[in-house]
DNA sequence: TGACAAATTAACCAGACGGTACAATGAATG
DNA sequence: CATTCATTGTACCGTCTGGTTAATTTGTCA
């Protein structure tokens, strides 16, 4: 029916059946494969099943990124980067060390429960052991950051006394990310063994405080 | 070359080419299944490529097994067992609260770095929702020993005074689960951002330690 | 406006891979 | 030693899937 499907605009030359546009492409098709790998994993995920969950075909897919194995990589690095720009928010330096620490602890906690398609994206990665990662040049550089939060927390902590000396910032960061990461990634072989009870609303809000006062009182100096 | 190879025996008579071995099969290939989905992940896996590290063929495969599906939750299933019943060694009642918890949380973190093929199908198996689990009888009952072990020491604890009450058993567990998968499940990716210190024969040491000492300092009513 | 590069479409392909058909060989039973 | 059934070997198949070929359309700029 009707005007608007044929081919001849209105001023009579023949429709653009299509527009240019690189970018949009780009990143619709990166937005489709990173849920996709994140789904299925990288061997999981299927080339055709991205490309028709795009608004473009499988060539463009190919034209964009080479190979499987390329998009898979760009998919990890636009997981990081989303992750951590959404890092960012976070002020503590005008807290004192012991509330800065568990903001700290809450918010990643928080943040990896916001995030479970890049905390699945990471499990696959650590399964392939790391190799797409190891190859990204983008990514080393999204480190420093975490740690140097940690640092500056822990080193006001212990200036103050509030925390002992002699621990390792990375191994503190170590010990958070474990934590929050876990909470994520295990959800269901451990709902599976040993119940359900602890990702309910109330199950998830103990956890999150349990996480926090065991950092606490890993690093704290004194009691309570 | 000579008489080995021939097709007759010393007795003159057809000489067998094959013994019937079917226990010897199928755990040959469970092993060899556990292994490459380990390696790989489910879809990741090839049969052909089990087959091959097989002594037998692909068509033992789907004759025990039936289908690629079933023979990873049988490998799974395996796992499972294999893993649990190297925990059965441990012996704490006689051990102080304290002790005995320290050495549960020592042993569960060694025992986690003994079993990398473990941890990686429960990463897989995660990845996949934990759908293969879900529908495997056998597994569901190797559940509360891991819980009741820690309710023993933890009423224990609270009995004497050196443990504060109102804590969950089970939250307990997830803790030192959580610290123990991680160290094995993420060493490839955090290695990669944080530097491999962590994973040193020294940083593991350390880390064992501090998760130790973090799961103490928790679960402790009074400090030190 | 015309030529050239960038972007996109549509159809196609070769190999990989999960799975099967069928015959042959072993062991157990009587 | 004949029968029977579980076990194993060999060869094969259909489809799925990553990747490609080649032609067409759109934007750009001299």
């Amino acid at each position: 029916m009707t005007t608007g499907d044929s081919a001849l605009a209105d001023n009579g030359r023949p429709k653009p059946r299509w527009k240019q546009d690189p970018e949009g492409v780009r990143s619709d098709i990166l937005a489709v494969a990173l849920a996709e790998f994140s789904n299925n994993g990288l061997s999981g995920a299927r080339i055709d099943e991205i490309a028709a969950k795009t608004r473009t075909s499988k060539r463009m897919i190919y034209y964009y990124f080479g190979d499987k194995q390329r998009l898979y990589q760009k998919a990890l690095e636009a997981a990081y980067r989303k992750v951590r720009s959404g890092e960012e928010e976070l002020a503590l330096d005008h807290l004192p060390p012991r509330d800065a620490l568990r903001r700290l602890v809450e918010f990643t906690f928080d943040h990896h429960r916001r995030n479970p398609d890049f905390i699945r994206l990471v499990m696959i990665e650590n399964i392939h052991h790391g190799d797409y990662l190891r190859h990204s040049d983008l990514i080393r550089n999204l480190n420093e950051t975490a740690i140097s939060r940690v640092d500056a927390i822990y080193r006001k902590g212990v200036e103050t006394g509030e925390f002992r000396p002699g621990l390792s910032p990375v191994a503190i960061h170590w010990q958070i990310s474990a934590l929050s990461f876990f909470n994520v990634s295990n959800r269901a072989t451990f709902s599976l063994l040993f119940g359900e009870e602890l990702h309910t609303e109330d199950g998830q809000a103990l956890l999150r405080r349990q996480v926090a006062d065991s950092v606490l009182r890993f690093v704290q100096s004194a009691p309570l």
